[in-house]
DNA sequence: GTATGCTTTCGGC
DNA sequence: TTACGGCCGAAAGCATAC
């Protein structure tokens, strides 16, 4: 008889501004927006992140810069560009200091952990409490930053735990509390959840984890199919079996930029393009990564996305193919619409080792199954 | 029909 | 004059194979 699983998930609270908060105190109390400047106009570009004095007034992520201003006029905020070195160190540091009192760890992004501290905590749910406080505690004591964290039985429930109450919130999910702190949540909580599936399940008049639980095993089935219907029960349980492992390397690499002015022509578009190439590519390379899939992508002027991908059987690493692939890219996606392109980006996707870490891996893997 | 893998779009920060 | 990033992983859509 095994002992529970205990997972605990560390949300650091917005952090990008919360970052800027640290490098210069004085910020504290007042509106922080932390922007991307795209560099087109002066005051073109989005809101990354906020504070939450800023986010109190109706700032959010991905709002024009000059709304924000707007609605911040007259509040003595803060509008500052993103600095993202700097908030990678903070994060380095956080994460390596998390990593040392897990078990096992994932880093999920720039801001985000799952521990799982089964063994050392003997999967008795009081010590898992403690130490996640304790995790809190010596995260803030060490970087001055506040985090958000959850705990629970698995992955889902100690996600959910840690959006459940923030900034700077503790939410620990005893095992004979699970159905109940899940029961009125909405389905949207659940990871796997998204626009459309929340349709269809308020089609059968399914708003809340209670709601989905409320449902047979077999009419799940019927709407979502074998795996992911079988899914959606489970969850709606609290039982959830992804394990917390270590992910090594991002899962894609990627650029874009905004173009000085819109355009349909390739000529003009491509130059970027291979910028933006030389760039992932040496990326990769840097990491000793191949890869197995290029995209192209292009936000529209109506903002709307486009974007063209191809996947090779074999792995590249050079930027000179990539970039003949890029091309056709860009022209198989510009005959898919007539709108100008405003931004244009590229991504590098399906990554597989290159040199003897390869060689390495695929033999772990045959050897694993 | 369902699983799988690739392509495209969405959405959080 | 009607304004708007860059990056990531998740979700949705689709083709193909069994």
């Amino acid at each position: 008889m095994s002992s529970p699983r205990i997972v605990i998930h560390v949300d650091l609270d917005y952090f990008f501004a919360q970052c800027e908060e640290k490098r210069n105190p004085n910020l504290k109390g007042k509106p922080v927006v932390v922007c991307v400047y795209s560099g087109r106009t002066s005051e073109s570009g989005a809101v990354s992140t906020a504070n939450y004095n800023a986010r109190s007034f109706g700032v959010k992520s991905g709002m024009p810069i000059f709304q924000a201003k707007r609605i911040l006029r007259d509040k003595d905020a803060a509008f500052l560009p993103v600095d993202k070195p700097y908030y990678q160190e903070i994060s380095s540091r956080i994460m390596a200091l998390l990593r040392g009192h897990a078990d096992k760890f994932e880093q999920v992004g720039i801001d985000e952990a799952f521990l799982d501290v089964s063994a050392q905590s003997h999967g008795d749910f009081a010590t898992a409490k403690k130490l996640a406080s304790e995790l809190k505690s010596r995260v803030y004591e060490q970087e001055g930053i506040t985090s958000s964290v959850g705990s629970g039985p698995n992955k889902l429930v100690a996600k959910i735990a840690s959006d459940q109450q923030k900034p700077n919130g503790l939410t620990t999910v005893a095992p004979d509390s699970i159905l109940d702190f899940l029961a009125p949540l909405e389905v949207r909580r659940i990871v796997g959840i998204g626009k459309k599936t929340e349709q269809i399940l308020q089609g059968i008049g399914v708003k809340t984890i209670a709601d989905l639980r409320a449902v047979p095993a077999e009419r799940l089935r019927e709407l979502f199919g074998r795996t992911f219907g079988a899914y959606l029960f489970d969850a709606a349980r609290g039982i959830d079996d992804e394990p917390v492992v270590e992910r090594d390397e991002r899962e894609q690499i990627s650029r874009i930029v905004t173009l000085k002015r819109n355009s349909r022509s390739p000529e003009e578009i491509f130059p970027e393009i291979s910028k933006l190439i030389d760039d992932v590519v040496s990326k990769a390379a840097d990491k000793g990564l191949a890869f197995k899939t290029i995209s192209v992508i292009g936000i529209m002027e109506d903002l709307s996305t486009h974007s063209r991908s191809e996947t090779f059987e074999t792995p590249l690493d050079s930027a000179e193919s990539s970039r003949r692939i890029s091309r056709v890219l860009l022209e198989n996606l510009l005959s898919g619409t007539t709108l100008e392109i405003r931004r244009i980006g590229v991504k590098l996707s399906n990554f597989a080792s290159t040199g003897s870490t390869a060689k390495f891996q695929s033999t772990l893997k045959e050897f694993l199954g």
